[in-house]
DNA sequence: ACATATATTGCAATCGATTACAATCCAATA
DNA sequence: TATTGGATTGTAATCGATTGCAATATATGT
């Protein structure tokens, strides 16, 4: 087997036209019972198959769909990833890979890359908070030929579809039930709040307290990366306040992490005297030994699922009706030792 | 910007031919410094971006490659492809992803589905442990014409490109050191063994229990699925032996966490009664609070770079100097609390 | 001024598949 | 028998870029 077989092949061998061949393959126009049957036996025994590359040059369309995220090897982005992938192979499309490791020039290649491979669509979870600054992003705009899809870290563009969870909501349900456990002088680990994600769960936190009667205090609030040695540092702050908190919110796990270790290898106890309340519901929330970590689920599963939706009914519009869609998911509390003072609620 | 600009545009617009243009733009073949200045200011200044599609089509690379592996969203594999993804971008080659789930025909069909969008090589970790049985796996073979590399879950087959770990070295360091403990009656947790990685992990458990003076027992070892209930159902047989083990070495880290979950919850101390080592260096098992988990790390990262590199050498030979390579990586012990009980070696 | 060499550029085929339009064939109808 | 029409199949353009070979233009030497 040197060379693939192509329709000319076959054409040749039945002393046909590649276009007769071409449409006995696609079922397409009337073409003779006789002469289909014959192709589509000859086409299977010389191992015939379509060279996507000269159909994808003319049709326009490559079935390849680009993702564009910070990072892969976390478990959110992964599992994101893994439910598009889910979702749009069975229709025929492929996923292509980017991580922009949080940089906005690397962002701004592989935006502009994947446009140049001609991508179908683009699903990303966004890395610079002003996205809007960027040339290659802004030409994607402008095109408005491929479609774009966001997905958690998105930016609210008139025209962008969305796929997210209600990080307010989950901001406020995890202040909400620290309230409950009767801590009433609750911090936040808040990453960057250009990131709609942040600033939400930031918001619904601070809605919460004063849905409580409870004052807003900014010195409560942390800017902290998302790894563990960041929310170690963020914990030392607050326990060297005069008052420390009876309680921290972060979000996220890994920060949340950090603190439980920095807390306790204080002395103090976990939740007795400090709650903590993570968001991702990674994996080594619920793997830990002793305090297991409340957490925030994300369900990264539907969203990669819901992202690729969306994307598909945009391809599959036609340009006149080009509906936006901003798909909003529930997040969910879930309640682990790390925050339950009473065994009963 | 209604319709992409084409070399044709470019031609059009000065008068010339898109040979012409062609060349100026791949500052090929000798066109005069005037004619090519002109082109290429022409061309930035209508946004000429080369299609891809037509290259691939005329050139038959894609600059596309796959990568198959039975789920993406684990913290191994999803390293692997970030190392991958980083290897390879700075090439042109963009990164396909597609999941098994460990089953056998969806695996043949991702080969096929690869091959047909015309990807100029597939890396993959296997599903299948009798993958020669896969008709579009032979294809790919025979065809010869798509590099093919394996990494960590490989098959030894001839002509075939992988690399892996030392996973017998990995057994047998991981069993060695709890001999090193004091440990003699060492169970093993392992997975099914028609995998290399697993049948190699399993043969460094025996040979270094020979080497050590101890005689080999079959009834410690316990065929085990990647996961935690899994884990902890083997635990169970072996803790309710007569004479149960005095540590447990596990191909896998969730397997192990699922163990010693079983094992706390049945007050039976660790390491002091029982050790145990995992093996992936999964994050979990540096982050347990109380039982940091030993285990074998596999530098997934390091692992996907080289399957890059690997891949990257052979499309760039030429079909005489076609070579095989055989990578392997040493893997390394990471001892941490389950399995250390005296403080200082 | 003429022949030859060299530097540029154009022509046309190619990669493989699709598709509007034209052409052919055979049968049925007037 | 001539004509119309439906059923098949062929012709050729198209998608966008590359490239061997031919053609033109310019320069050099005598």
């Amino acid at each position: 087997m040197k060379k693939k077989t192509t329709i000319y092949d076959i054409a040749e061998k039945l002393g046909l036209t590649a276009a007769t061949v071409s449409r006995a393959l696609n079922n397409n126009t009337k073409i003779s019972l006789n002469t289909r049957k014959l192709v589509l036996e000859t086409a299977l025994e010389m191992n015939y198959e379509q060279n996507k590359l000269a159909l994808a040059l003319k049709s326009g369309k490559s079935y390849n769909v680009g993702v564009i995220v910070p990072r892969i090897d976390s478990n959110f982005f992964s599992s994101v990833i893994r439910g598009i992938e889910e979702e749009l192979y069975p229709k025929g499309y492929h996923v292509i890979i980017c991580q922009t490791h949080n940089q906005e020039n690397i962002e701004n290649e592989k935006i502009n890359s994947l446009v140049n491979v001609q991508v179908d669509g683009i699903l990303m979870s966004i890395s610079n908070a002003n996205l809007e600054e960027n040339k290659g992003f802004n030409k994607l705009l402008k095109n408005k030929k491929t479609p774009l899809v966001f997905f958690d870290r998105k930016k609210d563009i008139k025209g962008i579809s969305s796929v997210t969870i209600d990080d307010f909501k989950g901001g406020y349900d995890a202040t909400k039930h620290l309230l409950d456990q009767g801590c009433n002088r609750i911090a936040h680990l808040s990453n960057d709040r250009n990131f709609e994600i942040f600033r939400n769960r930031y918001l619904g936190y601070k809605q919460a307290l004063s849905d409580n009667g409870i004052e807003f205090d900014e010195s409560l609030v942390i800017e902290t990366q998302s790894n563990v040695l960041d929310g170690r540092r963020a914990a030392r702050l607050l326990l060297d306040m005069e008052t420390p908190p009876d309680a921290i919110f972060s979000s996220s796990d890994f920060a949340a992490l950090g603190a439980i270790q920095e807390i306790k290898e204080s002395g103090i106890n976990i939740p007795e005297d400090i709650c903590v309340v993570g968001f991702s519901n990674e994996p080594f929330t619920r793997f830990m030994e002793l305090t297991t970590i409340t957490t925030v689920d994300q369900f990264p599963l539907e969203m990669g699922r819901t992202a690729a939706q969306v994307f598909l009914e945009e391809v599959s519009n036609t340009d006149e009706t080009k509906t936006t869609k901003n798909v909003v998911l529930t997040p969910q509390l879930i309640i682990r030792k790390s925050s339950l003072k009473h065994k009963e609620g």
